[in-house]
DNA sequence: CCAAAAGTGTTTTACATACACCCATGG
DNA sequence: CCATGGGTGTATGTAAAACACTTTTGG
């Protein structure tokens, strides 16, 4: 993030800008989408990617066009985590930014880094350290949103390919809460929810019995949230 | 709220404000606490409370600050909303506002109307109407997070004077959540779960049995919160 | 004695949990 | 034939839900 020039600063908010935390999972990793700062204070350090707010759009809209901007990914549903405001959180002035959280599959979009960000990258969030300003903050409050919301609501399948199977939908619980679950009763326990709609397909190239395939089932999503539901692992 | 002056301009940010949702309980009704403005192009009409922010604080300090200074409520745990940011909620200028929620005891504080606002009061949350700007909005998100959070957290001891009973624990549910609930079976929940301390007291001047009264117990709040736990009614 | 709320007990049903076990497949 | 994950079955305990019932107290 740099200090706008003059001309910059007419369309601008001046004190609040964005940041995203874009979580994605592979190979039973957590993973988050981090930006290397092509310029400014931070050049060459990562960090959540954000920027400024146009004067005539909502932070959800600055939020979605900053991340086609800097990474290439467009048409995701952003939600907003909250507003950080430590007054000395950005060394240059005082700026207040909104965070954002989305969860994505990975394999759908190709990353393209643009605008100020000179490099896109996936980080296992186990891994990741050293972010600039206060977006290790923000990536911790998004994770424990993240935490909280799968066990309300099914938006894992947002980090799964169209197609998977019962364990590897476990193994993605597993990770993002950080427990070991039954494989019986989680079967018995998400297929009773009538989310999930079995295809007549099996895994291939597995070296043992090969696991049915199934979806998400957006529709019978709908109805069970209209009649409220509970979704504890 | 208004344009600030010159004067106040060096002090404060430019392009956010404050707004609380601050809900209270009586006779049985949910309520929330309104400030009638006594200035600006708002004048006389009915808001939540809410103001600038100063250059030097953290947005949880400008919160408390302007619910002390337009309502002489003070010491309260304000919880973040979001960010409300539609380019026109406010007609003067780019405003973003950030939200705050409480939940206080009535019958602990005395309003005291200062600052810009002139007057203020508890309206019964199912009555309110005609708010300035986006703070119908912005009370609707106060509600829903108070519903969504009185199912995971006891929160709801908050709006209940230090001893109660347990039906009116149970009144309380039912007003926030909006349906009947069966009072045995309310009862033995509430109590397995260690919450609260029985006192060696019962209700007085009441034309029926006398209630046993209980009250609240923090520390064992802590011990489950640290094991998670669930509060589903 | 009646009304009104306090408080207890019981039955049914559902589900979480734990764990034993068989199945299919590639190497 | 064995390792690996896929998938089924079953016993046990606990808790939610529904509702019948007794107790206490003021009027």
């Amino acid at each position: 993030m740099n200090i706008p020039s003059p001309a910059e600063k007419a369309a601008i908010l001046e004190s609040i800008t964005i940041d995203c935390v874009i979580f994605g999972f592979r190979a039973g990793n957590l993973e988050v989408l981090l930006v290397r700062h092509g310029e400014g204070i931070s050049k060459d350090k990562w960090g959540l990617p954000g920027g400024w707010i146009y004067n005539t759009e909502s932070t959800d809209d600055a939020a979605n066009r900053l991340l086609l901007e800097l990474t290439g990914i467009k048409d995701i549903y952003l939600e907003q985590l909250r507003a950080f405001s430590d007054p000395d959180r950005f060394p240059l002035s005082r700026v207040i930014t909104v965070g954002y959280y989305a969860l994505i599959k990975e394999e759908d979009y190709d990353l393209k880094a643009g605008a100020t960000a000179s490099e896109v990258a996936w980080f296992k969030v186990s891994e990741v350290k050293d972010l600039i300003y206060d977006h290790a903050q923000i990536l911790e409050i998004g994770l424990r949103r993240l935490r909280r919301r799968i066990k309300q609501e099914p938006i894992g399948f947002n980090l799964l390919p169209q197609k998977f199977t019962l364990l590897q939908l476990m193994h993605l619980y597993e990770e993002i809460l950080g427990k070991e679950m039954d494989k019986p009763n989680f079967r018995r326990k998400i297929l009773k929810m009538n989310l999930l709609t079995p295809l007549n397909e099996k895994q291939k190239d597995v070296s043992h019995r090969a696991a049915k395939l199934y979806q998400f089932n957006p529709e019978t999503y709908q109805q069970l949230q209209e009649k409220g539901f509970n979704f504890e692992f």
